[in-house]
DNA sequence: AGCCTCCTGTGACCGGCGTCACAGGGGCGA
DNA sequence: TCGCCCCTGTGACGCCGGTCACAGGAGGCT
């Protein structure tokens, strides 16, 4: 599986590179100059990247794959924060501010990575306005997501938190079938109750409440979403 | 009470500004330009600045008070995610990527603000690369501080979110004295169940859980540490 | 084909904490 | 000084969801 990963040449990891948001309208020969000096690193489904605490003097770009951005709490307990796909850039907080990790990084898939050093980033960093705008708009983002995530944590239940997250995976992943809106990605339940901090058990149990009202169906392991409406009912704390 | 507030000089703006961390080290031309346009706002305990979903075109500086920051939730809930102190800067995201607040203000003491618009602040923040370099870091400061929250959330209950609030508190606010860390502040039990999301009831009574068995002692509102081991033991998940 | 592992599905049990309902106290404004 | 408001203190009750304990199924490796 790792053997039938392109390795990515150099015109390829200069494409991803000006292809993801922070180094749009960033000096080419700058982007160039980092694609250059950039490490190509490849992970399969399941390895470990980095680890809350570790120092991080890296900054990684997700070329193909699926990266799993999560912290873990006692008793081997862990809540997912987020997962990246391709595009997707990682690891800025450790990187900008030199302090610890903040968060796990695993392979939720087969990956290919781009990992680009500190003090080449930080001299581009240094010199680039225009890189420096769009890490501040990447920060903005990543709070406003984060507060959300703090704002579902102490205002909803398990049933408006999975209601949400169900929501926003339609939304992102859906494709429409004749009975709905299919979930592409394949998700366990155990994936699903750890975006949520919650137990398996109790996912599966909300899930098949509402398959019975009809407001999903299950499907070998799939979610098809049959009536957004009453999920977007069920997220907002009006009882149902 | 307003009547009393002194109305800044701009000798006064100009000092707050360089002192306060973002504008360190940048150009002190542009700060002073900054500090003559500066508005200055006061408020009194109770007053509301902004709210969630505002948008937001100003950035503050607390110049003397003291600033709640919260989100809302349903049936009229509240969570403060943090206060902000003399010298410390807020509104910094809406105002950096134009979209609408995140959280809400409002005055918890009666303070004096300082506030920045838009415009001359995004202009000295094109031009100064130092100005884009302590944003990121506040930027970064406030991620680590949002994971942390979000962390508490989900692996800790109660007792371990008050505990750890209690230790920062004494660590934060705390006056040596013969019995042990008198927390400085007066927070009442409401509003420390609202930095925790939890009910006042519920503090209460782990508050005096604590004082019977000597971890604590409660004196007319203030509480007074005597364990900060107790304390930090409580807090991380091995029971006590 | 057989096994092992990881998934889904479900019920019993119980503890933490929210909700509700009061009671008593201290400070402040009229 | 009286009343009001907001604070602290405490008990009864109930529910959500965690923990535990299985059972059955699907897929992949040998």
């Amino acid at each position: 599986m790792a053997a039938d990963q392109v390795t990515l040449g150099p015109e390829e990891r200069r494409k991803l590179l000006r292809g993801s948001f922070i180094f749009r309208d960033v000096d080419e020969a700058a982007v160039d100059r980092l694609a250059g000096v950039a490490q190509v690193r490849t992970l399969e489904r399941g390895q470990h990247l980095f680890s809350q605490g570790d120092d991080g003097n890296a900054l990684y770009a997700v070329a193909s794959g699926l990266v799993r951005i999560w912290i873990g709490g006692a008793g081997g307990k862990e809540l997912t924060l987020a997962m990246m796909e391709t595009g997707d850039v990682f690891g800025e907080i450790a990187l900008l501010d030199g302090l610890s990790r903040t968060t796990s990084a695993t392979a939720a898939a087969d990956c290919a990575l781009l990992v680009l050093g500190r003090s080449p980033f930080l001299e581009v960093l240094r010199t680039d306005g225009n890189l420096a705008q769009h890490l501040i708009e990447l920060l903005c983002e990543r709070m406003r997501s984060n507060t959300e995530t703090i704002s579902d944590f102490a205002f909803l239940d398990l049933r408006g938190r999975l209601a949400r997250k169900l929501h926003e995976l339609a939304i992102a992943h859906g494709e429409q079938t004749k009975t709905g809106l299919l979930i592409g990605l394949r998700l366990s339940q155990s994936e699903l109750a750890q975006m949520l901090g919650v137990t398996r058990e109790a996912v599966n149990k909300q899930l098949h409440a509402w398959a019975d009202k009809n407001v999903l169906k299950l499907d070998k392991g799939k979610v098809v979403v049959r009536d957004m409406a009453a999920l977007k009912r069920a997220a907002d704390p009006s009882r149902d």
